[in-house]
DNA sequence: GCCAATAAGTTTATCATTAAACTATATATC
DNA sequence: GATATATAGTTTAATGATAAACTTATTGGC
């Protein structure tokens, strides 16, 4: 074991393959969720599914690390499939509220088990150990990285994460 | 120590997580790069850096892991611009070959210099064996979605990666 | 040699994303 | 209260990616 500080060709080859992971668990993913759901419409459901309750575009951006403009495509396809509602907000002229339907409930637990069903492929080789060994480290570096990030223009529409 | 199966909901936290540190190191990275080289092209030019040589560009989309349209995109774009050179096959009519120019490796040499610098800011907080303890993990990782991978559709341009 | 099947590369349509400009509403300061 | 500034959301232009159709060249029976 050493402590010197971790080499640039290391961090880079970790990055690569995080990278690679993205790709092809991204891929995997999308491909076996129903009704041809993507993956930014599914993150956004699980989000809503999980978090509840009612949320404004705004606060959607910041929470999935996207631009106000991703959301305002993403959310108008979602609620012209019938799968989230969105109303004005009654205490702010310029926001929207945006929550799951019962459809989108609906669908988002069909996703899920999807979801879980393809991942069982991973499921079934790695322990929870091995797992659990490398989230702290997972969650350090999100971190850092979140912390070193540039401030956002915020007219760009990201701000303080909330996840 | 547990050696049960990892949970989805585990397996899912940790792809999540990894999710977002390549959306972050992504866009840290290409932030840096020298004359508004993108992500895509800086990993071309490392490819052939690394390798050297003359690659096909189905050779490169295997490589990186693209479509062919994407590499007939990305070469286009970097032999517009000087930094690789292309010339026909001279054993296949249909084949290409593409390789680095000085213009090229010099470019490339300022964009490693760029990025090891950013990525000083992780080398910096993190130990080596940090580092080396989680990479065996991420290799099986994506070697198991690789080969979870379906397989291709060959005229879709990707087949066995050779990394 | 001929013909079917395969492979290399390009093109097209579709889509997600970003950055920046823009509209409309709130908020703060004087 | 008027005005400046900030914020919510949309729109636009550009980019990069995919999948599928397409063109051209190669290869493998026969």
């Amino acid at each position: 074991m050493t402590d010197s500080p971790a080499t640039p060709g290391t961090v880079y080859e970790a990055l690569v393959q995080i990278g690679i992971i993205d790709q092809l668990a991204s891929s995997a993913l999308e491909r076996v969720l129903p009704d041809g759901l993507r993956l930014a419409h599914f993150t956004l459901l699980t989000h809503l599914s999980r978090r509840g309750g009612a949320w404004s575009p705004a606060r959607l951006a910041n929470a999935l690390q996207v631009t106000r403009g991703a959301i305002t495509n993403t959310v108008a396809r979602l609620e012209s499939r019938g799968l989230v509602k969105v109303t004005p907000d009654p205490d702010d002229g310029r926001g929207k509220m945006v929550r799951l339907t019962g459809a989108g409930a609906e669908l988002h637990a069909r996703a899920i088990a999807a979801a879980v069903e393809r991942l069982s492929v991973l499921s079934d080789r790695f322990t929870q150990s091995e797992f659990e060994a490398v989230l702290p480290f997972l969650n350090a570096l999100r971190d850092l990285l979140d912390r070193e990030r540039p401030q956002w223009n915020e007219a760009s529409g990201r701000a303080e994460p909330e996840r």
